[in-house]
RNA sequence: GGGGAGGUACCAAAGUGGCCAACUGGGGCAGACUGUAAAUCUGCUGGCGUAUGCCUUCGUAGGUUCGAAUCCUGCCCUCCCCA
């Protein structure tokens, strides 16, 4: 695996380049759709591919080997052939479900044991065994095993979790290296920058994983409830520790102004289910601002859902139809949606790429991120 | 013609003397969502007001009572069964 950059600025630590694995080349900056169940919500692999062309998407590891479990997929030829998806996949460790279902697991320094949400069955997850887990999915970029933190959460807790994390990344790197792929394709991991939101943790953090043989690295643990400004503040003192050399994966991040802020301080890769997520519960993101199309006043509007879209679906369907599907709660809502927003949010770091080569990210961003946020 | 049931807010439907401006659904309006237990969740939904509050509401007109959606009387309307 090898990252090439193309292009750095003098103005600002964004980054193009070009991100080699098992399965092809990924531009950077780039978005990763979210398909945690080796399906992104509202929309199939054959338009994600040939409408959206998405250059790679996330699946998680903790849902898959619950559901349909691990040897259903390594049966089927891996999760590329599984779900008919011949670009690249990276997998989430499982560790963002130690977060999330926090009220299902117990942490030892072993591993994480989780009682299944689906039938209340019991399960060891150890930096071991995910490896052994994402080697037999047949992700491309694979994910350390660590715990994604809570904020709030004290300083003490931060620093005895961040220790563990780093046991466990010790582990991994063990495991995955005295490992093959289980298929004919190479498969790469990154570790995870933890340490939640204090400055000398993040550096100790990223100290530590800078020293570890990865094709890239990520930064996790942010975007989980802290203020906007304590996120890109960790993830700047990071991106300026770390090596230059390697992507930087940004892990959950974000709403498209986060997405360009991130690139700004020298972040490369981002997934987040906010397009999927938000779009299938009314949200659209447009360059001109966010459109939620259950209100009121898009009912009799006809025109197109975006007039300078860069989806199909944008002139496709109007606002005013888009609105009703959504209101009547339509499976085709919720697609269109999806549709509209990962194609959005595929050009956003398209646009961020090209701007970055052109030399002028700075000022594009600047413009872009005013007309963001605004609420159409 | 005889017998029976019932009329509650936008709709459906609880409530049968004070804890009722009225349960609960639906509908409507608005909001949330960041490595997805989410096509989910939250709030508001008679009027005015930031609010303790005030005003008008349970078919309709009266009455009983300190107090009525709830009890009594007249009237209007709906539905079911029998002829």
């Amino acid at each position: 695996m090898k990252y090439k950059i193309e292009q750095s600025l003098s103005d600002s630590k964004a980054r193009a380049g070009t991100f080699s694995t098992g399965h092809g080349k990924i531009n950077t900056p780039a978005f990763m759709p979210v398909g945690t169940l080796g399906s992104v919500k509202g929309i199939n692999t054959r338009e994600l591919k040939r409408d959206i062309n998405s250059q790679i998407l996330l699946s998680n590891t903790y849902h898959l080997y619950l559901r349909p479990g691990i040897d259903v997929i390594y049966r089927a030829g891996g999760l590329h052939e599984f779900i008919n998806w011949d670009r690249p996949i990276l997998t989430d460790s499982g560790g963002y479900q130690v977060f999330s279902l926090s009220e299902n697991r117990k942490l030892t320094e072993e591993g994480a044991y989780f009682r299944s949400h689906i039938d209340g069955s019991s399960h060891m997850f150890t930096p071991e065994n995910v490896v052994d887990i994402q080697r037999a999915i047949g992700a491309d970029i694979i994910m350390a095993f660590d715990e994604c933190t809570p904020y709030p959460c004290d300083y003490e807790y931060a620093a005895k979790s961040l220790d563990l994390t780093h046991q466990w990344l010790d582990r991994c790197v063990k495991r995955f290296n005295s490992t093959e792929p289980r298929y004919d394709y190479e498969q790469c991991m990154f570790p995870i920058v933890q340490g939640s939101v204090y400055d000398d943790l993040r550096r100790r953090s990223s100290e530590y994983v800078s020293e570890v043989a990865s094709s890239g690295i990520a930064i996790g643990g942010l975007s989980v409830g802290e203020p906007t400004t304590l996120m890109y503040e960790m993830t700047d003192i990071v991106t300026d520790i770390l090596p230059k050399a390697k992507p930087r994966y940004l892990m959950g991040v974000g709403t498209p102004v986060n997405i360009l802020e991130s690139i700004d301080i020298g972040v490369d890769m981002f997934d987040c289910v906010i397009p999927t997520r938000n779009g299938r519960n009314g949200m659209l993101f447009t360059k001109e601002g966010i459109i939620n199309i259950k209100n009121e006043k898009w009912k009799d509007d006809f025109s197109p859902i975006e007039e300078n879209g860069e989806s199909y679906v944008d002139t496709y369907y109007s606002k005013a139809f888009l609105r009703h599907l959504t209101v009547s709660k339509e499976m085709l809502a919720g697609q269109i949606a999806t549709h509209h927003n990962l194609s959005f949010y595929v050009w956003l770091v398209r646009e961020a790429r090209n701007r970055i080569l052109q030399g002028n990210f700075k000022s594009w961003k600047e413009r872009m991120c005013s007309k963001l946020n605004l609420r159409l």
